[in-house]
DNA sequence: AACGCTTTCGAAAGCGCTTTCATAGCATAC
DNA sequence: GTATGCTATGAAAGCGCTTTCGAAAGCGTT
């Protein structure tokens, strides 16, 4: 009966079957499932009532290609792994399925491509847009994707010169001159070390910026001895941290780039028989989930995870609508203060 | 030329751009991506030149309907938001793309699906198998794929009575009932608190199981005030624990039955100015990633995540190749003895 | 009763691929 | 030289949908 029957291991309804149990042509069953059409009230039901004894869900490979979208859009990471992204990747995640769009993931970094291979990641052929993060795709993808014309929106990172792309942004670089200046001016200290991120973050650079800018404007020296890369890792931080105490380096605040690192510093501290915030006083950036239930509560900028997230797939449908989507949707940050600092 | 040309914003290249450019038929670059049958090196390399000209990469959504699979594996989770979760989804997204695939999420809970409209979640009409987590997909659905006979693989769950489905599952019960022991036997705690996970994790009531057998098997009576629902998460956690010092309970030790509520309970000891361990003791289960980073590191049970997450995939794609999977995987932990017990 | 107009529906084309099937080409055996 | 078996290749069918197009049906008007 069914030819080429067993390539699947498991049975398939399809629209005909649909169609037939109702009485009507595949076209109305598809007009009632888009409503692209109108459709007698009659016919409807009948259909309506077919698809549901049959437990019938149109196959979304065939829908895609006949109707020339893929109704999914892809995600492109550097990590997953971090903290950060499980508030964001949720948000995204409830937006895209309220708008009747499936999500892909895509983790780049851990490359198992192999030389000569077809790349296996996201594009236009399996994604009708993408959201892309730090870190995780090269300048050419981009500039590739934008002669396609393939809708490309990026996430806490500015298009490369040359191409524009809508972009989600947040302050950086204020409130993490403002923190410094929190450290300096309510607390008083002048020996503040500084955990920075990764090279290629655009955020953990602008916030070292607002770190050198405070210092300069207290007329504080910038001492590289007390600077060290936290990579964002926890693991990391905490090794940089542990070498400036073993070092005998003198330091009686650390600003981590971002609450992972804190992470990392509280741990070498604590290890180290050191207090927080009597003896040194921790800041961080981001303000995960975790961050307010640490010991101390970490004093951190809020970052509006959730609301980049949304405004990620909301800018990314209006692109992939023809609308003109705004090039840039910039959050606010502000300085959640909470104990380790010293405050309180 | 191209009719309905438009529909889609940005212009695709197809099998037959790169035929023509290379000379030869669509079969015959259709067996050289897919290595489906042999082709003189000659045509070879002339289509693989051409694919390269052409940046070309094949549409899915074709390949899916004309090969009857979608190379796409479902993720169906209950909550991303946890701290859990990232990492066994890092194992998971590069385990599936090692072996060409690709990893749809879908998150259930957040339930937008509207009466009557056609429920939006991952099945046979999109994915050719799916991971199934805890508390994502009724019982219902479950039955419906094992009907239809799609691969399905449990993880940290087992299938419902009459049900027969690959599942991963980890040791819960005895490592709890060893962490409550030492807690016991090494530190002499008699007043032992617990935090409780959800109801139908199953995880969650072995854990709670092996509290209570080493309670039983200590002679310590249960005592139900200070037992409370810490549901995996921080704040409720804490919340709970808050309560029990403000209502003047006793209690020299805290078994949570993930680290999530155990980082909660560490909060709200702090703010209340207990000292961890030396007031209360407070132990975990998991060992997420920060756990080791705590203040005090928490003394946890070891989840080997990643393994798990690599696992649900090589049974997945096992049970969809027609191999025979192990129906049940199951993974040791062990305990992690840290400082938040009262060690060292 | 004949006409035009709108609305509803089905037939059929086609989306870009995989795969079957037939054939052409070639080497080997008689 | 013909019969035989193999391999490499192309033509064409078809995967399950969406969408166009034309026909049929309904309805009001003359």
């Amino acid at each position: 009966m069914a030819p080429r029957s067993g390539t699947r291991p498991f049975s398939q309804k399809t629209i005909t079957d649909v169609a037939q149990r109702a009485g009507v042509s595949i076209s109305t069953v598809s007009r009632v499932i888009n409503q692209s059409a109108p459709v007698s009230s009659n016919l409807e039901n009948k259909v309506k009532a077919a698809i549901a004894e049959l437990d019938y869900r149109p196959q979304t490979a065939a829908r895609a290609l006949a109707g020339q979208k893929t109704h999914t859009i892809g995600l492109l990471l550097a990590e997953i792994g971090t903290d950060f992204y499980p508030l964001m990747i949720r948000a995204i995640e409830a937006e895209a399925r309220k708008n009747h769009f499936n999500l892909l993931i895509n983790v780049a970094g851990d490359d198992t491509s192999i030389e000569g291979e077809i790349p296996y990641t996201l594009g236009e052929y399996n994604s009708d847009g993408v959201l892309v993060f730090p870190a995780s795709l090269s300048d050419d993808e981009l500039y590739r994707m934008h002669l396609n014309n393939f809708p490309v929106v990026l996430v806490q990172r500015r298009p490369p010169a040359g191409l524009e792309f809508p972009c989600i942004t947040i302050e950086n670089k204020l409130p993490a001159r403002k923190m410094v200046d929190h450290l300096i001016e309510v607390h008083g200290f002048r020996r503040i070390a500084f955990l920075s991120g990764l090279a290629d973050h655009e955020d953990a650079r602008r916030r070292e910026q607002g770190y050198h800018e405070s210092l300069e404007s207290h007329g504080i020296p910038y001492d590289p001895t007390i600077v060290a890369q936290g990579y964002f890792q926890k693991q990391a931080s905490q090794d940089a941290v542990c070498e400036w105490i073993t070092a005998g380096f003198e330091f009686d605040a650390i600003f981590a780039c971002d609450d992972i690192s804190a992470i990392g510093a509280l741990s070498a501290l604590n290890r180290a028989g050191l207090n927080v915030p009597n003896d040194v006083a921790v800041v961080g950036f981001d303000d995960i989930e975790v961050s307010r239930f640490l010991s101390p509560p970490l004093t951190t900028v809020k970052v509006p995870i959730q609301e980049i997230g949304r405004a990620a797939i909301q800018q990314l449908l209006a692109f992939m609508n023809g609308e003109v989507p705004d090039m840039c949707t910039h959050f606010e940050t502000e300085l959640v203060i909470r104990r380790s600092c010293g405050c309180r």
